[in-house]
DNA sequence: AGTTAGTGTGTTATGTTATAACATGTAATG
DNA sequence: CATTACATGTTATAACATAACACACTAACT
């Protein structure tokens, strides 16, 4: 069974975790694909990675590159945009566009187009599929149109944080 | 004529208009709006949003710096963000988030959570509502989040690009 | 009038995010 | 062992955005 402990009091979409799991989880997820797509885990692809499943929060180029630099690899910022466009591109990683920030995909398996929830208080962000969302997934064309990547960013206040507001 | 094939095998949501109608309703939308809330559609306000109007597309915040450089008004930056600031805060303006870009509302009445079309061949944006868009709006309550903004962009390629395209 | 508060614009400087262009290294291929 | 493909490194700069402060104008009081 999936570790998941019973979480009723936190907002539903901001769902607590193991993160040592997920962390695993996810590292043995992108090295099967790397292998059967027949790519290069470099280790400063793999740190990269690492960096962002960590924090499991969207981070900055720059904050990247700060702690690319304390491990020792280069910190100009080409070398984590290039490593950051890569993982994007098979699908490791998005970019928070409300944010600037990037953050590791939680279900790299699923091809789709991920609905992102931004908590502007305590900036919390949790990758909704389309499903859960209370989004209809947007259809693959509309109106001839053919649709290849999606931006889809809801911003507001999550439970925690609105009832902690004064106002 | 403007040149506008019948539009039929043109892809529906690009829909082609006439400008000058659009232009006019835009401005008389916009003065109403700010006799209402009792704002100050000032020179610098109006100029930004007609700059806006008349391209139709999204500006770079520094494209606009500079229309208002020629036209004798101040171009610094901080002139445009603020004034930019303050017509997205009142509608009538979006921030493409995926191009940088500002465009001009062009349903300034509805309060909504628009989406944004981009074909990245053409570079044109559409901005559709909910319900032509195939996306159910979202609901203002997703697992005890409120959600107070959005940003849906869909980037992809419209059917013109597409015939277009040698590949 | 004089004072105060609110708003709008102007200016300088700087911060933040992202990319261009070119150099080097390394491994696989023919 | 030349060629190609790919990954990384480096310098410089482009593109986008905001902080902080200055000044002018109006409205609304005392």
């Amino acid at each position: 069974m999936k570790k998941k402990k019973k979480n009723e009091n936190s907002s539903k979409i901001f769902l607590g975790h193991d993160h040592g799991v997920c962390f695993g989880d996810a590292i043995t997820q992108i090295e099967d694909y790397f292998i059967k797509k027949k790519l290069q885990l470099t280790p400063l692809r793999r740190k990269v990675f690492e960096i962002l499943i960590e924090d499991h929060k969207p981070l900055g180029a720059y904050e990247i590159l700060e702690k690319l630099g304390k491990t020792g690899f280069s910190s100009s910022p080409p070398i984590a945009y290039r490593v950051l466009d890569f993982l994007i591109e098979h699908g490791f990683v998005h970019k928070v566009q409300g944010l600037n920030g990037f953050i590791a995909c939680s279900n790299p398996n699923h091809s789709h187009f991920p609905t992102f929830v931004i908590c502007r208080k305590c900036e919390k962000v949790a990758e909704v599929s389309e499903e859960k969302s209370g989004l209809n997934l947007p259809s693959p064309e509309i109106s001839n149109f053919k649709i290849e990547k999606t931006t889809i960013e809801l911003t507001g206040i999550c439970s925690t944080c609105e009832n902690a507001e004064i106002r």
